[in-house]
DNA sequence: CGAGTAGTTGATTGTATTCAAAAATAGTGG
DNA sequence: CCACTATTTTTGAATACAATCAACTACTCG
């Protein structure tokens, strides 16, 4: 063992690529500029002409759209290890915002250094493009849920696969994990009301599956809340390095 | 002009970079495998162990996932010039399935090339990250619409994002698009019954805003189509190689 | 011409929303 | 430590939206 850890996004994308020091020493150059952002202060905002990216070190980060008429959805959300706004800087204008839960850090990640680093090592682009293709997979399984399942096992189908993102970082079990959400990141993430998922979340306690409460999810009746979301979690696993 | 078109997988890639000889060369060798698939046939299940991904050079795919009670959710449309399961290949099994709406045309392209590909030319890498980006922001626009808007406005926002799409690549107007879905795709695209869809269409014909009908789709009121369905096709839009 | 598919409509049921307001909780400054 | 404010959570009642059930029409294909 190292003395210094790898950072959380070093040991994620070492998944699906191993890395050599080559590729780790050019990973390490991207990992200089250290930032700090406030809770509830938005680090990128929707519309705006993106150069730089980041990698969340540290925190809960929510992604979010505004409608014109105000009604918000998030679209996911980020915790330690995620990479943030390699859309926008693709794209360079961001289609969407985002927004520190709690207090957070991240490395900022300039466009330039980005694409550079993408050119220099091929493999750093594929391992990055596997990164995306994972999350894009959760935000079909998101669209999968808004779209097809009732309220309660959309509530469900959340908190399970929160609780395994976080379980690949250390950050949680089968017993539970801590959470900062507020019932209304609840409902702008499911697309329901506030006052509904109150209603939604007291039955699912009711029937003694799962506690949200005090920035806590505690599982009480974990194979019962997979078999009301039909929850399966293929779509998060990782099935060891794809390139050698 | 040369004798031979390049395929519109080629043209869309060359909004974000400009490609070489040698980077077209490679491209080209992806090209070789021309396969052909019946409307109806499922080209990649669900749960299935991808080997291959493909680019549609002709005809329309959807993708979609069936969960476990039978409902159905269709996730994207392909048309022309796009890719159609890179993320089945790097996540190494399909978390969804590809059916061809229409007989269709497509190149096979295997794992194995396509990560040789990657090696060779890093600017395809980042290329393909775009165009994944791009498609990622049409499944989160998706997912925005079916969270936060009423039927109406998702029905207007899905025919106009269609007909934004399709003007790219030739195939389409303002005045309207050839369309050869059915009212059942709309319904399990947008989140709705198939009889709900009808209900939709109807008010929108009568409103004089956009008929659906006999395989083809006409815009009356385009303005009127942006206004109610809040459209904003900034996430559709290429602003010119980023990648001199 | 019958069978199948796609589209259309009405009536009814149910789920989720909205509005309104009270109770619990956390944080702040005196 | 307590009063005061701002969030967050909880509940009730009325309403709106979309689903389901059940026919019925139009069109295509063998």
């Amino acid at each position: 063992m190292t003395g210094e850890a790898h950072s959380p996004f070093i040991r994620k994308l070492s998944a699906f690529v191993v890395l050599s020091e080559s590729e780790l020493a050019v990973l390490a150059r991207l990992h200089r500029r250290r930032r700090t952002f406030a809770a509830g202060q938005d680090m990128v905002h929707q519309g705006q002409s993106a150069q730089t990216a980041y990698i969340l070190s540290a925190g809960w980060v929510c992604s979010y759209k505004i409608q014109p008429d105000g009604a918000r959805q998030i679209v996911d959300f980020q915790v330690p290890g995620d990479f943030l706004g390699l859309r926008s800087v693709l794209l360079r204008t961001s289609d969407h915002s985002f927004e520190p839960i709690v207090d957070i850090e991240a490395v900022e990640v300039l466009a330039h250094d980005l694409l550079d680093a993408f050119a220099q090592t091929p493999r750093l682009a594929t391992a990055i493009l596997w990164a995306a293709s994972r999350d894009e997979a959760m935000v079909v399984e998101h669209l999968v849920g808004i779209g097809r399942r009732d309220a309660g096992a959309r509530m469900a189908h959340f908190l399970l696969e929160l609780g395994s993102r976080l379980a690949l970082v250390g950050m949680g079990s089968k017993k539970g994990f801590d959470c900062p959400l507020t019932q209304y990141h609840l409902a702008d993430t499911l697309g329901l009301s506030a006052v509904h998922v109150n209603r939604v979340l007291r039955q699912l306690r009711e029937h003694a599956l799962v506690t949200f409460r005090n920035g806590r999810v505690s599982f009480h009746d974990y194979e019962g809340l997979v078999k009301l979301a039909e929850f399966d979690p293929a779509y998060l696993d990782q099935a060891g390095p794809l390139l050698k």
